[in-house]
DNA sequence: TCCGCCGCTGATTCGAGAATCAACGAGACG
DNA sequence: CGTCTCGTTGATTCTCGAATCAGCGGCGGA
């Protein structure tokens, strides 16, 4: 968007340029129509280039999809991974892994779309290894429940990659709610909704605390079920277009 | 598969079989190549038919496919609404409806994999009403929750959706953990998981409790570490062939 | 036993879209 | 300023699978 043809680039840059448009368009394109029902067609119409220019960059359709889900995932493992090593107690680490994964939507959430709607679900012949990048996430966080248990942060009779398995399962779902509009894609309501994930995976739905600064709304009743969203007219509409 | 021709139908009840038998072979076709990737020639030929036999029961692709999913759904949710009504504290709701889930995949797990593959995930265009499919179950169990906070058995700064999203993404992706065959497909594995997915969403990980009679285990060394199967011969290669 | 209906067959048709390729022209380089 | 390179174009070709349809034969009824 930002640069036209105005400011003149060496080759190699607009090429890379090019290729990154190309995968951006992919990446909307993909979001709206999935992976089997878009066409090569469209996603070149949607970045402004020749059908063929699209087999420059990419040898064939998989291999461009493949390229989609690679870069989106593998910048979404790097964040986790980041996090982790920034926190060390086991409660910090949970907090601050759901945080990237809610940011993430909220920067991007055509490509969260992207990654949810794919990874782990479709035929083992695809290019892509969605379900080897699905069993490293689960294995990358079991052995952070894992170490959690030899610190004895955690019971020992849970089996880590089933935690795992039901930390990411919480956080995609939460995700999901928003993806298909169940829930409204509003800063307030994100907030809390990751406050809730973390909580209940922490310490239950039984005994889940309410988010920070929810008391002083509580105290307010004009304010006080902020989920209904009572007044409609607030910010409402936030521009749907998944 | 029990009854060949020899015994003699009337033409309704065999017409009624041969339907039957077309939606089974599309399950198990779907569940290998995926809504997308699957070729009618290829259900047609599992169910062992001749391949305009598929158009004769069903309108085109999507019908049979909307019905693999309507079939299999609306026996899942069912099976749900029986377990709630048959329960009436809080808990022991939660427990049934993730033992009805985890029973199903026992009992069907190439039928699971296809709901869970597909539930919610795919562009809008499809003739299926999976996101509505998806829709209903939230709320559905939204209103269980909702119930439960009115009793007072359950925080009420919780949202019901929110609550509801992370009880089903457990479920679903600890059960995604056995169909990508990252935990075995066996029996006492599969009772322990679900306890501890029950546990995990009630009490949540740091307070968790064992299975019960997990005590008893606990007291045998030989038995102690069931899920990292200390003995390599046990578990090692699951027939991966999903 | 014979007739006619209709469940069933699978070769054929048809369209959609993936992949190719020959030609064009804008920038690089002398 | 001319030429050459290579990024770019989009019509063309080719593949593959959805949907059709004309006819066959098993089954039930008379």
């Amino acid at each position: 968007m930002a640069t036209r043809k105005v400011t003149k680039l060496p080759r190699s840059e607009r090429e890379a340029e090019r290729r990154k448009t190309i995968l951006r368009a992919a990446v909307e394109v993909f979001s709206r129509k999935g992976y089997q029902g878009c066409r090569i067609a469209d996603v070149a119409k949607e970045a402004g280039v020749a059908y063929g220019l699209v087999y420059h960059y990419f040898k064939d359709k998989d291999e461009l999809l493949g390229s989609v889900f690679e870069s989106g995932w593998s910048a979404f493992l790097s964040r986790v991974a980041a996090a982790l090593s920034h926190e060390s107690d086991f409660e910090a680490k949970v907090r601050s892994v759901v945080h990237v994964a809610f940011e993430a939507y909220r920067r991007d959430p055509r490509g969260v779309k992207v990654l949810i709607l794919e990874v782990g679900r479709s035929p083992s012949g695809g290019a892509v290894n969605r379900g080897g990048a699905f069993t490293n996430v689960i294995e990358l966080a079991a052995g952070v429940f894992a170490h959690a248990q030899q610190q004895g942060e955690l019971p020992a009779h849970l089996e880590p990659k089933l935690a795992a398995a039901l930390f990411f399962g919480s956080i995609e779902m939460a995700l999901t709610l928003f993806v298909v509009g169940l829930l409204e894609r509003r800063d307030d309501v994100l907030d809390r909704a990751r406050d809730q994930v973390v909580e209940t995976f922490l310490r239950g739905v039984e005994h889940a605390r309410p988010s920070p600064g929810a008391a002083a709304v509580e105290a307010n009743p004009s304010e006080a079920a902020p989920w209904t969203s009572a007044k409609s007219g607030t910010k409402s509409r936030v521009a749907r277009r998944d």
